[in-house]
DNA sequence: CTAGCTAAATGAATGGCATTCATTTAGTGG
DNA sequence: CCACTAAATGAATGCCATTCATTTAGCTAG
């Protein structure tokens, strides 16, 4: 089972000198967690487009089909490295203090998270927690808080759902591109919205100097749309309690 | 321009007979409402996989490479359904009505549209409207909406944006198995999150008769959780207007 | 009227991708 | 020590988006 950081510091070192020859190695080169670990390191380094599974083959020094011997398809490699990421979700919060900045402080890390993973969020979407030990630790974590905060039992798994899904869509919203509401030609036939577009921006925009880069300027823009919704949110839940 | 029906009308049935000479056709057999009309017929019947540059292609009777003569790569055919499907949510509330119930017809039919769609999600978050007439145009009538509401200028587009999060979470939360949430053999090590999930069944189950065969218990599930979430941004963000 | 330009089709590549299969080798349990 | 299983290689497969050379049709300038 263990051996991880041998996989592990074989991998982070360039490439291995000669070819190692085929049929089984005396010590085990693959194990989940390093394949884990490179496919994270692969996905930091070259994003969700160059993990693929010959390039985290190569980063493993090991031929692509070596990793089925250890995921069925490529689908598992995500599956893992998704369940790492839930691992960084913070959720200190519900250990003490109140129940608001419990799921404030989740929140916030719970979308930061995977806004620098968005194409896992489809996955995590139809995975059953059943094989992702991190997540299913991160659910009963929350689950516990809210419960200790009063909450009825049926109504804690809707609203733990409706704030991911909330969480979700804003994550995708961090990663929009900063001209996305452009509206172009077309500004004369959409007087409202280019006027609403407008203002919102120079609105954001005024919280810090102006004249800024731009590139922020969207990460302050989806933070504000975040909050927003994020405190509606809270107290909106929050009243189930009893 | 046009053509539009003719091109429609060929690829509906299921072949033609001889094979087309290479050059141009008298008439053109292709344009953007037909490739358009193809890909969703595609997508209905064999789902996104299906979604294929060849099989679309079969479909409208043509090779491949000739759909690279109106779209840059397949990211505009997705653009395309994308924007047609825009056009079918429903904002006829923001006519007349109160505000809540104009936000809350608009945003179950938003959810219901792409919870069948759930691929163009990510596609929709990184695309600018200008390429997306249809979606430009409920962004207007949306925008119109809030600002007749009394919503302050600089508040509308954070307010739709937060919205629009939650209906994408929301979309891919009704995709999402019936199994979702089994813990399987860890349910002794997370007893909260566990008693949770098997009450808030039982809750959403209760609402209509016991025996149900399984698969709509997860479109009620989901319905719970969209409706507390969608109750407590319509109320926490109704309280910006003035 | 015709020469040339552009648009729109075909058909034959290309390269990348996940995945599979036959084969080889190393340890392990009866 | 013999069979079995686990874990590697390397070669092949099939699919997929995309590109390119080529062909043909219609339009337009002279």
């Amino acid at each position: 089972m263990p051996a991880v950081s041998a996989a592990q510091g074989r991998s982070t070192s360039t490439a291995a000198g000669q070819r190692r020859r085929a049929g089984r190695p005396s010590a085990a080169v693959l194990d989940k967690a390093g394949i884990t670990a490179a496919a994270l390191e692969l996905v930091s380094r070259k994003g969700y487009d160059g993990l693929t599974m010959a390039a985290l083959a190569k980063m493993l020094d090991v031929a692509p089909s070596a990793l089925y011997n250890h995921v069925a398809a490529k689908q598992d490699v995500l599956l893992l490295v998704e369940d790492h990421l839930m691992s960084l979700v913070n959720v200190s919060g519900f250990e003490a203090g109140s129940w608001e900045d419990a799921v404030r402080t989740w929140a916030w890390s719970y979308r930061d998270v995977f806004a620098a993973h968005t194409p896992l969020i489809p996955v995590i979407a139809v995975l059953p927690v059943t094989d992702a030990p991190q997540t299913l630790a991160m659910y009963e974590t929350v689950s516990k808080g809210f419960s200790d905060a009063g909450f009825p039992q049926e109504g804690i798994v809707p609203a733990i759902v409706a704030l991911e899904s909330f969480i979700f869509g804003s994550a995708y919203d961090v990663t929009a591109p900063e001209d996305i509401f452009e509206s172009g030609s077309m500004a004369d036939s959409t007087p409202h919205f280019t006027a609403a577009v407008r203002s919102s921006s120079a609105a954001s925009g005024a919280s810090a100097g102006i004249g800024e880069p731009g590139r922020q300027e969207r990460g302050r823009q989806a933070d504000a749309a975040f909050r927003l919704g994020l405190e509606a949110l809270v107290s909106g839940l929050g009243a189930l309690r009893s």
